[in-house]
DNA sequence: TGAAATCCTACTAAGTTTGTAGTATATTAG
DNA sequence: CTAATATACTACAAACTTAGTAGGATTTCA
């Protein structure tokens, strides 16, 4: 029933690329620093990112990552999904493939796709520019304290 | 982000005791040849629900599990608790203990939160005798055809 | 006494998670 | 041209979790 590093740290990464959004690369030796995640460990999660042209790369010296879209145009559940996988709560209702042969007449697996469609709602109405409001927020008010 | 067969089967075992709630013991053997769980797993399983006190046993020939309360006071929500643990979808959401040093400026934390609520919303409020309902009258309608 | 049940707990194969490690490749600065 | 800095790719492995199976003990009824 858990959400894995691999997704939770996805989002982290994307929000600090979100923060760090300058138009400059980011490299993963700054995000490491700021996340406390490996190197090596973000290597792999942003690999996953970049195939699915959620960020774009720049190699070498100088090199690092950055976004390619708004940060208003990433949701929460387009990175979760891409790095977890379907955020379904049974594989059955996953998609039409898994269903096993007590689907049709199965009552729970009602249950199982309102939790579906509840974590839905969540995920897809969160975006990185919502996450990144509540970080300069948060920011804020460290300030005045 | 998978519920275990440990959850689904047990929401599944209680249902079947909804269904068969006539005030007679209900077999694991019964039990498991409607289900198609092996009677060895179901017994662990309602292991839990017996201590937990949601069925009461009766050991010896004749006997077998009972609900100890009417199906519309078990929620889904109590049964998946039980038997999945917290149904939060990070550790660090689950209780205070288990917040990291990030927790309190952590933005994704907002997330997670917001998800849980979204969750239990949903199992909190369906019982078994809302799953009765559901089950009675899928069985209706394939009578009439 | 035998059959039908629950009760208890040990064990294990398979799968998943959470990384680490090493090497290759690309780019820039000097 | 070389060193430094970065990404790219892939293999591997320890630890943990899941999904059961297995065996025997105990209880109850007929």
């Amino acid at each position: 029933m858990k959400i894995s590093t691999k997704g939770r740290y996805a989002l982290r990464l994307m929000l600090d690329l979100a923060i760090n959004n300058t138009g400059e690369n980011v490299s993963l030796k700054a995000i490491s620093e700021r996340q406390d995640i490996s190197v090596k460990y973000l290597e792999q999660i942003i690999a996953i990112l970049n195939k699915a042209g959620y960020v774009r790369s720049e190699r070498g010296a100088g090199g690092g990552y950055r976004l390619t879209m708004k940060p208003e145009e990433y949701t929460v559940g387009m990175i979760l999904r891409l790095t977890e996988g379907a955020l379904t709560v049974t594989s059955c209702t996953e998609d039409n493939e898994n269903h096993c042969e007590r689907y049709g007449e199965c009552v729970t697996v009602r249950v199982w796709e309102k939790i579906n469609k509840a974590i839905a709602e969540v995920v897809d109405n969160i975006t990185l520019a919502d996450l990144l409001e509540e970080e300069q927020q948060a920011q804020a008010n460290d300030f005045v304290i």
